[in-house]
DNA sequence: GTGGTCTAGACCACC
DNA sequence: GTGGTCTAGACCACG
């Protein structure tokens, strides 16, 4: 469960366990089925107050990526959800607008993203070269 | 100045103005030594506290895209900042990133994604065709 | 934190407070790490609204100063910034500069100038002899 | 006259202007009794609204450092007023305060800081090898 | 408890 | 007219 925290991070500490976790799963990483540290122990791990765990897993329970059973632990759902479409279109449109908004204001050209886009592409299914930068997402 | 905000959105109301007013610089939209509307002015049309139009002018001029003159109004810098390398590099992965795993998870693959840039480029560049999402980033 | 705030001064308070922190940060008497009263606690101390304090605090946040983090409080940054090297000499030579205006209007020379920063050395190294005048800078 | 604005600098046009006159008199530039432009003139020659010279003009009349003659136009005064010895101490310990406060930020020690002033004073008395820099006192 | 945001009002300084 | 500062309140999110 590498995850990396940033405490001062204008994300809240709970939002990045939450988009890392997300993160791995869209990805593969983490596979359905598959069981979760404790929000205790990840909250040892990590150096944070347990309740911040407890509230990134609580959230992703309700958004139906994880499941908790009773005294055996929490586990990625096996079959994961499908967000609204509205949601979804809006939601990768923003990331879109985005992404492209910072390459623009460097001079990047649509060209230069999809190269980029690549390279992540990469770096996120063949684990984690550069550990820290995956906090920021 | 065309600028959505929507109440109750996740992203607070002056970071939703500073987006749309960066993503306006990126593109051209907006051009060095442009004189901005008033935060005053531009409070009332967006029906809004002119403090909070004031905090995302502040906050983008200690950024360095605006500059204030006293008595005379906010203009868009002549020069506009250039992020550090290692700033930019990790803003546009970690941007990157999270549009792939959106991506993923809705089951798009880098294809896909690139043609969902191309229209967010087409609609950032001409006219506003879904205003609505455009409060978004 | 001993800050004195002198309410009808041109300077503005929130100003006030910025410098007497820089001040404290330059001379040791705040260490990095340090954590600073939650502006609410030093708003009451001084008889200022909260918000005064915390515009405080969120430029010498900007500017690098300090640092927050949610729910736990404001810290002095542990890596204090190196202003760019330009920035510095003009600012150390406006201030010389300012300095020596003042001293010849009143007919002081460069020797006289020096015992003041003598005095002005000891004073802020060591208690506050003039706590009225502290306030000025 | 040469009198440098900088539009967007904090401190107010005609504080720039005042600064920057008291200053060449402080160090002789300007000679008691010596003429002045006229404020329209000065005005043309700066690019600002001739009211802002006015006002600085004033408000270095208030002081007691310019006098004007109606008709003839504005002088300097032939005897220089003198501050309020409360005044006066306070204004330079305050600059002498900021002085070393900078430079202690950037690791200059008191030997330091009087070289900067030997500099400075040669620079005020012996024209104006950067006149850029002076529009910041 | 902490900081983060927003409101509705006020008064001032500047150009 | 512009921006600059300050107040006194409110509600929310975070740890």
């Amino acid at each position: 469960m590498q995850i990396l925290i940033r405490p001062g991070d204008e994300l809240p500490i709970y939002r990045q366990i939450m988009s890392q976790i997300t993160e791995a799963l869209a990805v593969g990483r983490l596979q359905p089925g598959e069981k979760l540290p404790s929000h205790r122990e990840l909250a040892e791990e990590l150096v944070i107050a347990p309740l911040t765990v407890k509230k990134a897993y609580d959230e992703l329970e309700s958004l139906g990526f994880l499941e908790t059973q009773r005294g055996r632990g929490t586990f990625v759902c096996s079959r994961l959800p499908k967000l609204k479409m509205a949601d979804q279109r809006e939601q990768i449109e923003a990331a879109a607008r985005k992404l492209l908004s910072l390459a623009y204001m460097v001079g990047v050209d649509l060209g230069g993203v999809v190269e980029i886009l690549r390279k992540a592409e990469d770096e996120l299914l063949h684990g984690s070269h550069s550990a820290a930068s995956r906090a920021a997402g």
